[in-house]
DNA sequence: TGCGGCAACTAGAACGTTCTAGAGTCGGCC
DNA sequence: GGCCGACTCTAGAACGTTCTAGTTGCCGCA
């Protein structure tokens, strides 16, 4: 009640059951070496006592924190997938996570800076912003995965969804529905631009249709996409391919607004499945990438670096997958 | 390199400066009691040898840690605002957040165990779902600050919007453009839908059309809103206040798609204020609740209890704005 | 000369755990 | 009867800090 008053602690439990603290903590980490009867009355007491463990002296004492720190963005409502995935993830193979987050006031640094001084055992990086040879560094101290950025330096564990594919994905699918004449709205200087970019041109080719490639330059927001909008509408083509989703809703409601119909004279495809693109309102087809994958996949890098079995570097590619919604449809006749 | 290779501690370093620990303890906290030769030799040392401090340990000694758990739901885009504002307010004070998501399989009080055993001092909840009851007890532990939701217990103390006047907001604007039938879709059993419901009834009394007053049920996700879209369409209103934007774009959604004009028929104002609403796209009139007044004041009361002056429990209301969009116009004639 | 006081520094005990090493106790087996 | 091994349990040292209570050395002043 009071405010002062100390948190109970091992030897509180100890003293109460009349035991000694090494049994305690033996009692509570579930470890080998109390008989049942007294693992019975110390957990008893310990209920009673309200005990919580202070995790701080136990990852003190014990050296290895089975601990991962996450940075994420919160203006990324797709970390917040991300995030969700992590955590069931760490669950199932027994590590905690600690949440470091960038803000419009709080950069990427700062909240590494933190983490390091939570001493957990392993950063996993979603869409990391900071120079390539800065998180070779870092992983110099421990344990790197970068998700959704592609990084050269073999020091860092790279899981990323394969956005040359994405494109194909987005492209194929609008070939097949009879367009041919197919832009592409890029992410200007923002960092996946550049593969997807080179995907959809790669895809074009594919299907001999360099002749119709057209790239736009774009951008991460809204004003972007409606920006290229208005650049497109000089000399539409019948089917878009945008760098995200906020783009492609910029994109959508110059579209409309100058009369446009989607999809009847202009198919849209996005790319992220941000949530609000599921929103009946804005229905937008886009390339779904594979969280929950993604997400097992680098919590476990984390944790066999963290183990040191010394293991290779690796990149790991995975494939999205193409969400079909409202807005692609048959190319106009 | 080495992925075994201890991190560098205080002792280190003391080494390397032919000082003691504790001098180097003195001159890492900025504390005073070194001279100023000293003071840069050391953190020289410190720079080259790349020491980081270790906050658990050094939590663990000093007892009181600055630091404040925020506990926080990855599904709300409106907690990441929310998120910004708390860094914000944290890093004036000088304290640290540490960050506990509840996602849909993480459920709320895994979220607070785990902070608790990183004994934090005290506890920021962002719409905690938990009974209140269990919210008393655990602010018999810690301090507890509730964010957006009325708790009556007396130990918790309490920041949120007054919801009440945000629907007057709403009900007053609309009546300003003409409107009198005006509906309300509520949010079912969700949390603050009670209080929102009952400012509408409230404001609509006050302008004389209790007569018009109509409240649907609703609830928390689009379909809610879409199903309320439905049950409106029979007798339809002129105007619709909705418990929130994502109830907002359903209805609007099945609204547009009966060839209902938005504002031209019917005008719709939300709740939130949420990043999507502000999408060219949606373009919606809603309820902004003062996040950065909201974290402010939650960082500083937690920080107050903290601090152990006895302070009187004290609920917060903070009043919320009117954003004006595109989905309220001039009733029609 | 002696002493008080101050600034700069240090030794060593905490904090709440985990871990290592060892001390009892008991039953079984030769 | 003595010894071994298995099972419980305990004492005490870590972990990397901070904090308390010094110990120096030096200056000024009576």
């Amino acid at each position: 009640m009071t405010v002062g008053d100390r948190r109970t602690t091992l030897a509180d439990v100890a003293a109460a059951a009349g035991v000694s603290v090494a049994l305690v903590s033996i009692v509570m980490r579930d470890a080998p070496g109390a008989s049942a009867a007294t693992r019975e009355r110390v957990l008893e007491v310990a209920r009673r006592l309200d005990y919580q463990p202070d995790s701080r002296a136990r990852l003190l004492r014990s050296g290895q924190s089975r601990l991962l720190g996450v940075v994420f963005g919160v203006q990324h409502p797709f970390h917040d997938d991300l995030l969700t995935g992590l955590y069931d993830a760490a669950e199932r193979i027994g590590y905690e996570l600690t949440l470091s987050a960038v803000t419009p006031r709080r950069d990427e640094r700062t909240a590494i800076s933190g983490l390091l001084q939570d001493r957990c055992a392993a950063l996993v990086l979603l869409g990391p912003q900071i120079p390539a040879a800065e998180l070779a560094t870092l992983a110099g101290r421990l344990p790197v995965v970068a998700m959704m950025r592609a990084v050269r330096q073999r020091q860092v564990d790279v899981v990323r969804t394969d956005d040359a594919r994405g494109m194909h994905l987005a492209v194929d699918h609008l070939v097949a529905l009879g367009h041919r004449n197919i832009a592409h709205v890029d992410g200007g200087r923002w960092l996946a631009s550049a593969e997807r970019r080179q995907g959809y041109r790669d895809a074009m080719r594919r299907h001999g249709l360099e002749a119709y490639a057209k790239v736009v330059n774009g951008g991460f927001g809204e004003e972007d996409g409606a920006r290229a909008a208005r650049e497109l509408l000089d000399d539409p083509p019948t089917a878009v391919t945008v760098f995200n989703d906020l783009g492609s809703t910029g994109l959508l409601d110059v579209l409309r607004r100058h009369g446009r119909a989607v999809p009847g004279d202009i198919s849209v495809v996005g790319y992220d499945d941000s949530s609000f693109s599921r929103l009946a309102h804005i229905d937008l087809t886009t390339v779904a990438q594979d969280i929950e994958t993604m997400a097992t996949l680098a919590v476990a890098r984390a944790v066999e670096r963290i183990d040191g079995t010394r293991v290779a570097h690796r990149e790991m590619v995975i494939p999205p997958r193409l969400v079909v919604r409202g807005t692609t449809g048959p190319a106009p006749a």
